[in-house]
DNA sequence: CTGTTAGCGCTTTCAC
DNA sequence: GTGAAAGCGCTAACAG
């Protein structure tokens, strides 16, 4: 590969002035020597060397983004969807995506060392807990980074999320048009800082139509097919006048369970019991019928934080941006036939 | 960050000790300055910087790979897959992956800035077609890669794929001991190069197992749902002695419109038709049936992947390796309660 | 065994 | 307007 040096004698001037006419430093290269510097960039095919940029100025361009654990079926569309959003966006602003592995119990040796080596600029924190240990790491070190979700309340940094709340809160309504009065919620693990957003969207909006919040009505339960299979049998032995006549899933992959439980049961979804997932995961507006869910803005999200790094990195004094990005819900055939006045977009 | 420097004056050693420690070189440091080194380290909380090194060995240690388009549904869980082992798989051979987004129609300028501006050291190509021009570029350009998928057979280059052909032989022997004499497919289009593996799969396994390849049985279309539901209704045109009594379609997706088309042509699925899928997607297996399919071996694709890009990265001379890894069906009850006999695993 | 030093490719201050 | 030279942080001849 040529180097500056190589164009330099090429062009006949100095290592500097080849610099100069590269950065447009000024104006102050005359136009003759500009044009053959830039000839001779030509005729010797030069690109500048990103490492001894980099090194010169001491960054490199890159932003650190953690997998998601991904066993063989991943069933996390939203990080799937995610994280290709996320390098589309973080490359129109000049940067990369370095992704790397790490294991579970185990993530802050990576960070740590990712940073001091001075791998990455920043990072792109995801899947984020109540108490993440990844996030008051970072904060502690003054490393810079964005989260997307949330985390203790009380830490200082910047995040992106999905309204979780608004989104339920939108499909109880939605239900609620449709005439529905005893609406059940399949929900995750009462510790889930995303499940409990989401919930309280739920309860939310069952108290603003003036339904009863029966407390039998929210199950709690892990983020597979079978706690929906499990949920929905738990609400068939409550009597039919009981019985939920819609349910909201906190995932998909927790309202196929109950689609397939009910299908079992010989209930027909969309007039049996109306079922809404939270994700639009791929495929399942294939499902028969297909899904009615709850649809993360994902795109936004990702320019989003990325918006919030350039300022970070930009800046020389910290800045702080928290940003709930409202998720929309896709209406399909899980509730019957939409009416017409309820359709949305 | 404290650099090299700190780590000397701390220690009371040159610069050069301190490299020496850090690298191993030959034994040739007393053990007392070793270890002073090595608290001093610890003292100042030094890591090597990885920009200076690269430039001065001249490499990354990244390995770049472009991501597939990714449109709000993917539908193509298996780079989604994909893209993860890898970045594991050359994790722990010490790399990380810099991903990177281009336009479909320019995917040459991309690669060639990456490539000039040693941005990486290598790249992994994924989605190859026929006559794929990125390979091309690299070969000519003698730049280090390895593909996931073939391209044009005399052009040479290092790959893994997965064996489509064997995975389709394997499908049709699966439904021709299930009983099945009729067997239809729903491929890709022609043009497809492992669209037409996979059907010269087929056609040698209808072929040995003395089953007649009626052409109609063979449909070509776009990778959506929509075009199993269109094969599907063309299939039904047949007289019943003539229709499919099973199918394989060359992805789930396929698949999926297969199952969706029959079942409101008031078919059951795995009794009245059989219908085998491919890639195994996230959500397939709690389809109602589940669907039988063929998966491919990803995690091992990545690893190969990888060991043959050290090999290439390594290696003085050009080194070669063709692999391709055979899939395995996993068999759910799209096409009935299996056999005990013919249950694989 | 350890230190001095050149140099990886580039940017930028300071002279001229 | 342009060039010489220092230096980013590190490795590795080469000296001693």
């Amino acid at each position: 590969m040529p180097t500056i040096k190589d164009v330099a004698r090429e062009a006949g001037v100095s290592i500097a002035t080849v610099s100069y006419v590269l950065n447009n430093k000024k104006g102050f290269i005359s136009q003759k020597t500009r044009q053959e510097v830039l000839d001779a960039v030509d005729r010797v095919g030069y690109t500048p060397n990103t490492t001894a940029r980099n090194l010169k100025s001491s960054q490199t361009r890159l932003i650190g983004y953690a997998w998601h654990k991904a066993p063989r079926q991943s069933n996390n569309s939203v990080l799937d969807s995610f994280i290709y959003y996320l390098a589309q966006a973080v490359e129109s602003a000049g940067y990369h995506l370095l992704t790397f592995t790490h294991p579970s119990q185990q993530p802050l040796r990576v960070y740590d060392e990712l940073m001091r080596s001075g791998r990455v600029d920043a990072f792109v924190i995801a899947d984020t807990n109540d108490n993440d240990e990844r996030i008051k790491f970072l904060i502690d070190a003054g490393f810079p980074f964005v989260s997307f979700g949330r985390s203790k309340p009380n830490w200082e940094f910047s995040w992106v999320d999905t309204d979780g709340h608004r989104g339920v809160r939108e499909a109880v309504d939605y239900l609620v048009g449709l005439g529905h009065k005893r609406i059940a919620m399949a929900a995750w693990p009462a510790g889930s800082l995303a499940g409990n957003h989401r919930v309280a969207g739920y309860m939310e909006g069952m108290t603003a139509n003036g339904l009863a919040l029966d407390p039998s009505a929210i199950l709690h339960g892990e983020h597979n097919e079978h706690f929906g299979r499990a949920a929905l049998t738990q609400w068939f032995t409550l009597s039919p006048q009981q019985r939920p006549t819609a349910v909201i899933a906190i995932s998909d992959l927790i309202a196929i369970g109950i689609m397939n439980e009910a299908e079992e049961r010989g209930l027909v979804i969309g007039r049996d019991l109306s079922v809404i997932g939270f994700d639009d995961a791929p495929l399942v507006q294939y499902l028969h019928p297909g899904l009615t869910t709850v649809q993360q803005a994902i795109p936004e999200i990702a320019e989003a934080i990325t918006q919030i790094l350039e300022d970070i990195l930009k800046a020389s004094q910290p800045t702080l941006s928290q940003l709930l990005i409202p998720p929309r819900l896709v209406i399909r055939s899980s509730c019957g036939q939409p009416l017409p006045s309820t359709v949305s977009e």
